[in-house]
DNA sequence: AATCCAAGCAACCGCTCCAAG
DNA sequence: ACTTGGAGCGGTTGCTTGGAT
């Protein structure tokens, strides 16, 4: 192990036990390691990791502990596929933040960074990698901001049609009333004192999508959402027609996508056949491709005049 | 049925930051 | 001011699984 200085030595160390006789286990985790860290912690609490691996008899790092119970043990977190919402929630924060997934998770309740991390680096950066670009680059922004988003929002408001309907159920089973049964978007990070609360946001009218959290408001609670549309190249007829339900009760917001019209993203600057020329050459070549963007729905690119009824 | 291979994800690693002593 | 340990972050690795051949 190459070691950049002395302290990161004694780091080293100290993140195994001080008994150099103890072989510490590594790899998955048993059913019985499990329940020795949950029973220890249900009993004593988490923290003092280190401490916490040796006194609950379990041959593990502190660390390892601390990301076994936090990435997959903890009691709230939220198995399953990401939603279409918790997916353009990712989309949206990745633009403003990179890869800071701790903050990303944030906003996403339930939801881990580790996990988010993983599902960026398998669903955009490997596209990244068959497009033959930087996953940072700007045209795999390019890309997620005219095609991804729209497709996103496309297979929303698909997918809010269909749970109109009481015989589909969309999503984890949820009960198929109406819009307000999806995933719900908590109000992601803590307030400031300087605001606004949440029944001020839900009285905004231009409450855009960008509003999903709460850093889109300035530092006196009004909302930034013109500016940061632009930024997202989302048409603001979208923007203005995506409404937001307010639940007092578990403080959190319910994305209506029922109104906005998907159509707006084929006119003018964002229309997917000049999406496809010039600097997009790369990308044409796999929209018309059909060995590619298979991996996921959502992934898929179709062919340019399937697309967006273009 | 057996093998191969790629995707997905859990876990690990190196590092930094911060608070306490 | 310095040392130390705890906590957390982001990047990477490698195991498991499922589909293709």
């Amino acid at each position: 192990m190459i070691m950049s200085d002395n302290r990161t030595l004694i780091k080293s160390i100290g993140d195994s036990y001080e008994d150099p006789s103890i072989e510490l286990r590594r790899g998955p985790w048993t059913l019985e390691e499990d329940n020795l860290l949950i029973h220890y912690i249900n009993c004593n609490g988490e923290g003092r990791w280190n401490s916490l691996a040796k006194c609950a008899g379990l041959k593990r790092t502190g660390k390892s502990c601390r990301l076994r119970w936090l990435n997959y043990l903890k009691p709230d977190i939220k198995r399953g596929d990401l939603t279409l919402q918790e997916q353009l929630l990712i989309f949206e924060l990745h633009s403003k933040w990179g890869n800071r997934w701790s903050k990303i998770a944030e906003c996403l309740p339930g939801r881990t960074d580790n996990e988010i991390k993983n599902y960026w680096r398998t669903r955009v950066q490997k596209q990244a990698r068959q497009l033959n670009v930087d996953s940072n680059s700007n045209k795999v922004m390019e890309a997620i901001r005219r095609f991804w988003i729209p497709r996103l929002l496309e297979k929303m408001k698909q997918n809010s049609s269909l749970m109109s309907s009481p015989s589909v159920d969309i999503q984890n089973s949820k009960p198929s009333s109406l819009l307000t049964n999806t995933a719900p978007l908590k109000s992601p990070c803590p307030k400031s004192s300087n605001q606004v609360n949440t029944s001020d946001l839900h009285r905004e009218k231009s409450s855009t999508w960008s509003n999903l959290n709460w850093d889109s408001l300035d530092s006196v609670g009004n909302l930034k959402l013109p500016e940061y549309a632009e930024n997202l190249c989302i048409p603001a007829q979208i923007c203005d027609n995506i409404a937001y339900e307010h639940s007092a009760q578990d403080d959190c917001y319910n994305m209506d996508i029922t109104s906005y019209e998907i159509s707006a993203f084929g006119s003018k600057d964002t229309s997917m056949s000049e999406f496809q020329v010039a600097e997009f050459d790369c990308f044409s070549e796999h929209l018309t491709s059909s060995t590619s963007w298979n991996t996921d729905e959502l992934w898929e690119f179709r062919k340019p005049d399937q697309e967006l009824g273009v």
